[in-house]
DNA sequence: CGCGATTTGTGCACCTCTTCACAAGCGCCT
DNA sequence: AGGCGCTTGTGAAGAGGTGCACAAATCGCG
């Protein structure tokens, strides 16, 4: 949620998918659905009620039909949803029936592990080159790909088909490969440099800042001290508080 | 964004600091502003206005001002606000006066990178103590801290007051490792895990998952490639998408 | 064939968040 | 002292998301 700003795309009733314009709210949960989806599917059944995919997936049930209604009505009335069909559709809408190219620029610590990390090859994308502008990482090899230098990125992303890039790069250097990453084509940038980055319109940019994640726990964490310090409370027993729904 | 839940905390007047009981989203991009505003302190600047601000931290600056006016009224009229005392000011309500405790579980690939990131380090937060389950692991030594077998994690959460927990473990191991920090009283917790924990009220997590993101940019991608495809456009010359505001 | 149990799809009301637009306030310059 | 330009803080309108509650649809069984 961030440097999004998509258009209307006024329902342009193409001759393919449709396309049928998602809320982001939407999207954003669809990922999680496809792995609750998954893992029923491995379950062995082979229908799931809404009820029961929202559990696995950590949501409402009507919120989950109403997102799911929005790609058009997969559901048996009665009966739930056909899992692999459910499976099949939101990788389609998700574009994941084609396995998508990654290219990773910035092999520090956090790099590395992204390099290694299993979660990206099972769900449809592949790592296709590492970059790096510190001349010692380069020719390293990790995870079976070695990591080029940054200046060959041009070349490399032409030839992998690039389709994301994803920067893990130290903050003062973020920009600069974001810029070179929008030269060669890349439309797509996950970054994890805390920084914000500026790009032309119709480049998407999702940031992943884990300090951040940690600074709203703590501000949670702060939150629930102070009140549990003031209230006529039971500052004994357990954590458990006895606030909200 | 998920399993939070928080209550109205009817503006108990409270000696202290009064804890204006913000909204969820200015919370999250409080971290943002607060960062903007070290890099922006570091610049020289004592004073920044809310549209030097917001461009810095990359939102609008009405947004902005709202956010902050619910922290109270630290700005001057016709100048902007004082960079330092804005930095106190959020610090103190996201609770970073105090340097804050955190216990990782699971020093796999991607528990390693979390462990060697400086940027907790420099943002109020210490990563107190490291466990796995993996035999082999236990002992290992990564950043000057000793990874522990995770059953020692009640005897040692208590030793270091972790405040919270952190869980890099594969998904079929985090639901068993957020019980036992909760049974810790652990009552913030990180999930890396691709899946939903379940967890008494009073706790909250927040989860990351690095596939889902790519899953969201892919998705963008996706829908822009079969804009391109079919309006009478210049598939030709750059990237750039004739689209959105 | 008809009925009841079950589950989807959705209209509606509520709520939160965003954005605009502007009055109020502050400092500086004359 | 007074006026002017700049910037904050906020009321109000709008957009978007959520969740309830129920009608519509489907299956299975007698």
């Amino acid at each position: 949620m961030s440097q999004h700003r998509h258009p209307g795309a006024t329902g342009r009733a193409g001759a393919v998918p449709a396309l049928p314009d998602l809320p982001e709210a939407t999207v954003a949960r669809l990922p999680e659905y496809l792995r609750a989806l998954h893992a029923i599917a491995e379950t062995g059944h082979d229908t799931v009620s809404s009820e029961g995919l929202a559990n696995a997936a950590g949501v409402n049930s009507a919120k989950l039909r109403k997102d799911l209604s929005h790609l058009g009505s997969y559901g048996t009335r009665g009966v739930g949803y056909d899992v692999t069909l459910l499976i099949d559709q939101i990788e389609s809408v998700l574009g994941l029936t084609q396995c998508r190219s990654v290219a990773l620029v910035g092999v520090g610590n956090l790099g590395h592990a992204l390099a290694g990390y299993d979660g990206f090859a099972s769900r449809g994308f592949r790592i296709a080159a590492l970059f790096d502008a510190d001349p010692s990482r380069v020719g390293e090899e990790i995870n079976g790909l070695v990591v080029r230098h940054v200046d060959e990125l041009a070349r490399v992303a032409v030839e992998e088909s690039i389709s994301i890039g994803v920067i893990a790069t130290p903050a003062p250097a973020a920009q600069a490969v974001a810029d070179q990453l929008v030269a060669v084509g890349v439309t797509s940038i996950l970054n994890f440099a805390p920084c914000v980055l500026s790009v032309p319109e119709g480049v998407d940019v999702r940031k992943v800042d884990l300090a951040i994640e940690l600074q709203i726990l703590s501000f949670h964490e702060h939150r629930k001290a102070s009140l549990t310090a003031l209230p006529g409370g039971l500052v004994a027993t357990d954590t458990q508080e006895a606030i909200g729904t």
